[in-house]
DNA sequence: ACGTGTCAGTAACACGTGACAGCTACGGTA
DNA sequence: TACCGTAGCTGTCACGTGTTACTGACACGT
């Protein structure tokens, strides 16, 4: 360590805004932290005019120490391929944090990672905004260690780990599909080193919906994308005339099987129904423009964020965040011409 | 399962380890960060079975607390839309961090924005890598608070801040784009509320390979990724029967455009020359199949954390990182059909 | 004058760590 | 025996914060 730079201009602390008020450190730290109602405004506008020419900010080493909680947001994203959308959800969360002081970061997960969790313990974060990573026990566990998780999830059936989101997803397309006269299901996962956290959900609601209007569980089938290897999937799908409709894991998994039909001659929509999620702009720049089921992220994260701004100690029931009213305007089928 | 987990775990610290070991915490403390050849092996072994037996992780909050520096890698991606490949690049920060026992997070922000940069002097990480955000007027502030910065990209001229790998994918494109015979040049930026770091150094890159090849300043539009949009962008640029070349921002781009091209009738590539960049799997799955700039972002960031590893007092030339051989490698012309 | 209550503010502690000076015992040397 | 160097380890400080128990001063009622 030869080079240490000096030039690192010394942050004010807590004390220096206390000699510059002419008070005591503890003064200073009730009064910053809200509890001013013990002093008269006079002294309150001391300190906070000490405080602010000194550009004063606690030191977040110092406050986690104490508080044995950093004031840390992170949101934990699967690393799945996820969604186009993921930097307009952040930016929600970020907005809604920086009112309350905090930093947001994302951090990226294999589903179920049990080292990823470790990490957050580890990390005592203020809150963990879950975008599909962790387990109900998983999540317990940072709740038991102090750390706020949302979305406060609270499944239909205890136990069950399934996203009512997804399984919303998987009953419309499975309904769009069904408009068109489409009497074979299947559902088209995406091939990916990665696994999917998304899948088990969305073909659990696909399946619910094909069951109640008859059908049985549809066939699952993994799409990679590229030309030749979606085609190899959908050639054996095609056993018959009858009209074939795919429930997609995304756009881009409905892209693949697109030009896969094209190549062997199969119409779209008559022979062959798609149906994809996440209503990308490619989606809609191609042609036939594509079906998709559109979810509105921005308002889903700040639907989220106003469970995060919720008062610590939430008393009765903890608000069941996401119901189902909501979610019919959140997430919501765009009808192209692919089905 | 009901896990009646304890309210707090209380993990262990380094005096518990202290304790089971039967020495002093300042022996824990010196053994546990390196400076063992004091102590015999007898000693050392004690230390290292009772820590692992406690499974003691140091406290990042103590630790920043005395070091000044937290132990976290922050990640600062522009919030422009960027490419698929956020989440591979990522990965590879991850797993090389893992092993000097650092946490990543990823930080999405805009462009030169003053307050995410106030944020990461917060934050005081013990590093930054930056994909694009920050100036090197900001960069500087950054190291000079001790925080590592990386790439640490010595441009050509001083006080340049443009990037040598997206000038150069503005020179291929315009490479691959003249190699057809177009004699009309356009850059294609992305309309898009958020801005754009990456287009001026891919603009410059343009315009200086443009000129080497004896072409004036190619004209510069914006693109939105709508149909309607990119129609009436597009078909201003349609003056005469000479073939037209167009840059674009990235793949979607591209793909905008080809649908605007087919609507007017015009012919790909005779007429209308694309090339995107990013080589996105829907952009191979289309017809015609997209030319474009493909990056090996991972091998890109793998570079990076080389540098990253690096021992701190950098003596010497702070290694240049990025050479030009090495990007030939990395940054590649993938000829599809509309070129 | 005395006890009581309230207000305004403070001293002291705890959090977990790294750095560094210093202590003890022991063996060697004068 | 007296002195000294050193291996091996420990004591203590500092980092910046939030919290709690406490103090001094003053007002009030008896």
């Amino acid at each position: 360590m030869t080079t240490e730079i000096q030039p690192s201009p010394r942050r004010a602390t807590s004390a220096d805004v206390a000699r510059k008020a002419g008070f005591s450190r503890s003064t200073v730290s009730q009064i910053l932290n809200g509890e001013d109602a013990r002093f008269p405004a006079a002294t309150r506008d001391k300190v906070m005019a000490a405080a602010a020419a000194l550009d004063y900010r606690p030191s977040r080493a110092g406050r986690a120490l104490v508080t044995g909680l950093s004031d840390i947001v992170v949101v934990v994203v699967p690393n799945a391929t996820y969604g186009p959308h993921l930097q307009d959800s952040v930016d929600r969360v970020t907005n809604a944090s920086a009112t309350a002081g905090m930093s947001v970061v994302v951090r990226f997960a294999a589903p179920d990672d049990e080292g990823t969790l470790l990490s957050m313990l580890d990390l005592r974060p203020a809150a963990v905004v879950d975008m599909g990573v962790f387990t109900q026990a998983q999540r317990a566990r940072l709740t038991a260690a102090g750390t706020r998780v949302v979305p406060n999830r609270t499944p239909l059936n205890p136990g069950e780990d399934l996203d009512p989101v997804d399984i919303l997803i998987g009953r419309l397309q499975v309904a769009e599909l069904l408009r068109t006269g489409v009497r074979r299901l299947v559902y088209a996962a995406l091939e990916d080193g990665r696994l999917d956290p998304f899948g088990p959900p969305r073909f659990e609601g696909i399946t619910r919906e094909a069951s109640a209007r008859g059908l049985p569980t549809p066939l699952s089938v993994r799409v990679p994308l590229e030309a030749r290897g979606a085609l190899a999937v959908l050639e054996p799908l095609v056993v018959d005339d009858s009209p074939l409709g795919v429930c997609c894991y995304n756009d881009d998994v409905a892209i693949a099987l697109l030009s896969a039909a094209r190549t062997i001659g199969l119409a779209v929509p008559q022979q062959l129904a798609l149906v994809g999620v996440d209503r990308t702009d490619v989606g809609q720049l191609i042609s036939p423009r594509l079906s998709t089921v559109s979810i509105d992220q921005p308002a889903l994260m700040d639907t989220m964020m106003r469970e995060l701004a919720e008062p610590r100690g939430g008393r009765g029931e903890p608000a069941p965040s996401l119901l189902q009213a909501d979610l019919a305007a959140l997430v919501q089928v765009v009808r192209g011409e692919t089905s």
